[in-house]
DNA sequence: TGTACATCAGTGAACGCGCGTTCACTGATGTAC
DNA sequence: TGTACATCAGTGAACGCGCGTTCACTGATGTAC
């Protein structure tokens, strides 16, 4: 075991605790359950452990949901900024964000269930934390539109105008295919063509867009 | 009285009854509640009435949630087709559906709140509803995008597709500006003008598209 | 118009249940020497 | 390495509370004649 994660058997146990809860929470999630229905109770006893213990790692459920919105993000940003980073003409960068968004929505399929749903939804601390997230996806992909030659003299607000509507293209579409039935690859597929013509008609239009 | 709404003080009660029942949860929403935390009791508390008589007027709290979708969207569509009916340069269009749009979504601030977040939240029959009347709104507005000159060879699938990165963009401001507080016409008048911005954007892309 | 009966929106007591949180506890893990 | 003590993740009993739903009811409104 490497120092810098050198663990003693309590933490290990207690990290997996921790996690084991995250899950079962998620888990709890795929009915019809929202997160703001789902009670501590629950969560505790699909986690396997008594309901006291829960604030061993949690001071309340809503401490529990902005780990669970952190964990969501974790990787995605850095995803998705690497996949636009090659040097590749625009219509490739689009299909390659979209499928590196498709897929890992995908095989994080519970994570964004909860992020789709809490975007909007009930409590305003989860929801701020999942809108915060989305504002810095939003920033990234702004200031990688602004190193185009035809969009190298737009206004900064124009790059964040633009960079919004294709992320809220991006969530729309997420939410189409989340709402689908896991074994419809078909109609996933169909959604994810869709997607990608939606994100290239934005860009054909940001060529014509004058910005200042 | 006109014949047509003839109705006994009995029948008039009851659905003075009936839209207090509605108009508490949207009431009780304002606060931290979602939907699915909002309880029977509550309602009935807000509204006045003994717990038990809920049960004169909806089966359960989804049915309650299915009318309040059915409130929401009543005048929603008639508006937004009546706002693009003129025949004016798509400029003006544009302007005039955001402007309708955001007039109709700021008095009707509980109504939209609860759309958008049973859209994509907790109840399936609730979101089941919502996603429904949204597919309406993409349909019709799809519809009157084929009438344009450019437009009018098309294919189908995408004057769906391009109406529905529209409704998207229109969705995503709705979540922005509800999340105002009430008391900033400044931030929601940018916002607004955002919002202008995107479809204006999506509508150049719009004349650069090659269907079929 | 007046009377006798039917309807039914709203009442109020009662039920069993799962909830979040408190508290004192246990016993395995960790630490100091 | 062995011992004695400290830490703390997880336990289990207990609490008061609001919940959805049942039931038999009341009394104003509606209807038939």
């Amino acid at each position: 075991m490497p120092a810098a994660v050198a663990r003693g058997l309590r933490e290990t146990q207690k990290l997996r605790t921790r996690q084991a809860l995250l899950d079962a929470t998620l888990e709890l999630l795929e009915g019809e359950h929202s997160f703001a229905s789902v009670s501590l109770r629950e969560v505790t006893r699909a986690a396997g452990i008594v309901p006291t213990a829960f604030y061993r790692h949690f001071r309340d459920m809503d401490e529990l949901g902005l780990a669970l919105v952190e964990e969501s993000f974790r990787t995605l940003r850095q995803l998705m900024r690497d996949a636009r980073s090659a040097p590749l003409p625009a219509r490739q960068l689009i299909r390659r964000s979209v499928e590196t968004f498709v897929a890992h929505v995908r095989t994080h399929r519970r994570h964004f269930r909860f992020i789709a749903r809490e975007r909007a939804g009930g409590r305003s601390a989860i929801r701020a934390a999942v809108r915060s997230e989305i504002r810095l996806v939003v920033s990234e992909l702004a200031t990688d539109l602004g190193r185009f030659p035809i969009t190298s003299t737009w206004r900064t607000e124009d790059l964040q105008m633009t960079a919004s509507l294709l992320v809220a293209a991006m969530m729309n579409g997420m939410l189409d295919i989340l709402d689908l039935p896991p074994s419809r690859p078909d109609e996933e597929a169909e959604l994810t063509r869709m997607l990608e013509k939606q994100l290239r008609l934005v860009v054909l239009g940001a060529g014509q867009w004058k910005s200042a």
